[in-house]
DNA sequence: GAGATATTAGGACGGATGTCCGAATTAATT
DNA sequence: AATTAATTCGGACATCCGTCCTAATATCTC
């Protein structure tokens, strides 16, 4: 008996399907042939469909709390945040895009599905806290923004990641693009 | 015979229907009773479902080229320029929403799909080129700009405006959100 | 008006999907 | 060892989907 092991090897393979094919794309049928176990074990351990993604989102949205707060925690002022911020978003596009897919792909579910809404809505609201708490809080910024809010300037920061982001991923072969997000810098300077 | 009438009203059920409930939650059964058409009707005119996305595909493009291209019309200055393309993606969200989410999906359909993908790609670098001609080969702003390439900074205000532009859409009844698009104006201040 | 062409209508098809159920197997409890 | 509970398995279900085919109807050409 393996019920924790098992149903994590489930979540594996949906987080793998997923990130790899879309969501709209990929059947549970898909993920219990990607874990190796028989369909019927999906229901078993989550219910339902939306049981099973909302697991694999809350999932994701640990990874990004986590990997983000570390990099916001690297550098001292906010000009050294900032550029550790963009490292980080710069490397994951490299390396990890499919966690940043599935971060776009269930935004996306987000806008339709009342359900999944909360969820992303509370993670870009956490983030952006994040970066206000983290960057802008830092002592004599103030002078530049005085005529915005700290918590609209978080917002436009994780805008600008996000908004970057997705342009380098629809073109992954224009390495170009990813000088976009080292422009966001601009605002500290 | 209406040919071109009837076509016309297939495509605007597809617009309708697709910025309502997503693509993922379309079906060409849905569009056609939108329509007021029979199902076969639909493959009669546009041959498939990839076939019909794509003509709603590219008569959203239009639409957005031809509205930015309006925006960034107005005004001299590029100050006034960037205001005036704030106060369209503000306009955009409040009055619009579905022209926005029909973007945001169909990018998100774009990541997946290898026929979709050219367009979008197209579409961001159209409206990224046309932010780096007509804001930012404007005079002497290349002081602060001097460490990015207009190119880059073109595609980080196109991004900021998506990136923040979703967060209005997820979290719809927190106008606040709202002063996000403002803050991208802190880069030419 | 007759014939050719374009459009509309209705239905059938094979396949895929999420869900559910009952039996078999394994582990835990006593 | 016997009983109970938890897990695994395989298959069936109803439904929905995109596509295709044929017949009927309307429009155009001569």
């Amino acid at each position: 008996m393996e019920g924790r092991n098992q149903s994590q090897r489930i979540l594996n393979a949906a987080y793998k399907c997923i990130s790899t094919k879309g969501y709209a794309n990929v059947s549970l049928r898909d993920i219990a042939e990607e874990a190796g176990v028989v369909l019927s074990q999906l229901h078993y351990y989550f219910g339902s469909k939306e049981g099973l993604f909302t697991e694999v989102i809350k999932m994701m949205i640990d990874k990004y709390l986590k990997e983000i707060n570390e990099a916001l925690s690297m550098g001292e002022t906010a000009k050294d945040k900032m550029l550790s911020l963009v490292n980080f978003f710069k490397d994951l596009l490299k390396n990890n895009p499919g966690l940043f897919k599935l971060l776009y792909d269930f935004t996306g579910l987000a806008m339709w599905s009342s359900s999944f809404n909360s969820l992303l809505k509370d993670l870009f609201n956490d983030l952006s806290k994040m970066i206000e708490e983290k960057i802008l809080s830092n002592s004599a910024l103030g002078e530049n923004f005085r005529n915005y809010s700290p918590r609209a300037v978080a917002r436009m920061i994780l805008g600008a990641m996000f908004g970057t982001g997705i342009q380098v991923i629809l073109d992954s072969n224009e390495n170009e693009i990813l000088d976009a997000l080292n422009a966001i810098q601009i605002i500290f300077e």
